[in-house]
DNA sequence: TTGTTGCATTGACAATTATCAAAGAGGTGC
DNA sequence: GCACCTCTTTGATAATTGTCAATGCAACAA
């Protein structure tokens, strides 16, 4: 078998984290955007607890059946799907305030493999409550509406990145990803310690591991980034940027 | 400018046209999947009429507001995303009861554009009002969730597609793609019309329109389809089928 | 018919990325 | 500290796909 994140079998979840949205500072970010403080405590009674996980291990796998989607308390996770003919393909790399498991609402099984990166919270959001609320409290259904869409807007732009990118285009996309992330959540868009490694990093990028890391090393020669490893500094994001808007062929 | 598709500017849709679910022969494969006759009739009040459109015309581009989702009644679509570097990716192909349009509920502004590829139908489905309707018909609200969950599925898919996949299996991919859906749909799924280019073909699946051309030259070598300009016959189902599943590293 | 236009095919060659292989770095447990 | 393990880096070479260019084909209009 590919040399897959962790040797653990069972989904080694630890129930009974008490949590709500109304005292959580990532709700901005989350689900419970927009919600009155009244509507706020409806969703708290909702939300079924957090789960720790230790790094390595699964959230949920494809085939579980589908009961709840997750929102990422803290840490950070990796999705992806493995075919029977034994591709494997990162689809996303999630952090704290963002929702996990929608891949599953259609089909009523996950269709994909949830595993945390890092030590980490979430928040299990049952489904079928949520709907049930939603259908009552306008601002969360129209709310879990934009989540979903975003998460196909997202997706398209993965597909862009994966279509039309070359190598160190799609890298200096994914830096600058992380950035905008990392940096909307408080933390330095500048640095940073990257929770993947570069197989995974390349499995979502479409390339191979060496090709990522031929690009971070060129990256480093040209003075765009300074790389230790996993620690990442980018010494200058405009230049960054450029990467993204190549030979200039504009129009008007 | 790119030889985008056609010379139109305005988005020349014509309303007026009568439509109802209840009577509808896509209801099985649409939005009001599951629906009781009365639910239906509810859907049929909301459904803003439809619209005709030629080929080659915009039936909504990106950064229109968003306001309604529609559901392909007859013909075939294109949605794409073109970035301000004049990037061009082909995010999906549409045929009839297929949903297109989700991508804007997060911006309320739509993010990609959807043209016809072919004279077509829609149905107009008002969102907001959607909404409504969906907090009051629990089998419609969930029904759209599953609708939105399979995009997420489906442009997975895609990155799998894009990320692990070489020209030819691609290729492969998406006939046989064409070829489900197709059948699903009640036409042959061995012989069929393409209704786009070699180069949205290429958009979509990565590659250059070359590439394309050759993969399907190679593949009415090997006697798997024959290919006559934009008409396809797949001749061999099962052996397209096991260009998917490689070099055999199975595991178990 | 003939010319035009857009799309498709094919070839020769170049660029990009993958593959294979070896060595280096860093962390963990003993 | 030392051994072990995983991850990363780098080089040499091969495979795949892109680029450029020419030709072919089909539909459409004059």
């Amino acid at each position: 078998m590919h040399a897959n994140v962790k040797q653990n079998v069972v989904p080694l979840i630890t129930p009974g984290l008490k949590v709500a949205c109304s005292q959580c500072n990532l709700r901005e970010l989350c689900l419970p955007f927009g919600l009155s403080d009244d509507d706020m405590g409806r969703l708290d009674h909702l939300i079924g607890g957090g789960r720790k996980l230790k790094r390595g291990h699964y959230l949920y796998r494809a085939g579980d059946p589908f009961e709840s989607i997750f929102a990422v308390r803290s840490g950070f996770f990796k999705t992806d799907v493995l075919t029977e003919d034994g591709r494997d393909q990162v689809t996303g790399f999630q952090m704290a305030g963002e929702i996990l498991g929608m891949d599953g609402i259609g089909t009523e099984v996950h269709t994909c493999n949830a595993v945390a990166l890092e030590d980490s919270e979430v928040c299990l959001i049952p489904f079928t409550e949520l709907e049930m609320l939603s259908s009552e409290i306008h601002s969360l259904q129209h709310h879990l509406h934009k989540v979903m869409s975003r998460e196909i807007v997202r997706d398209h732009g993965v597909m862009m990145l994966l279509g039309t990118m070359r190598a160190e285009e799609r890298l200096a996309a994914f830096l600058l990803n992380l950035s905008q992330r990392f940096s909307a959540r408080g933390y330095s868009p500048a640095e940073f310690h990257l929770r993947m490694t570069r197989e995974e990093i390349g499995s979502y990028l479409g390339l191979k591991l060496e090709t990522v890391s031929r690009a971070f090393s060129r990256f480093q020669d040209e003075g765009l980034i300074s790389v230790q490893q996993k620690h990442i500094r980018i010494v200058d994001i405009p230049r960054l940027k450029t990467l993204l808007a190549p030979t200039d062929g504009r129009i008007g």
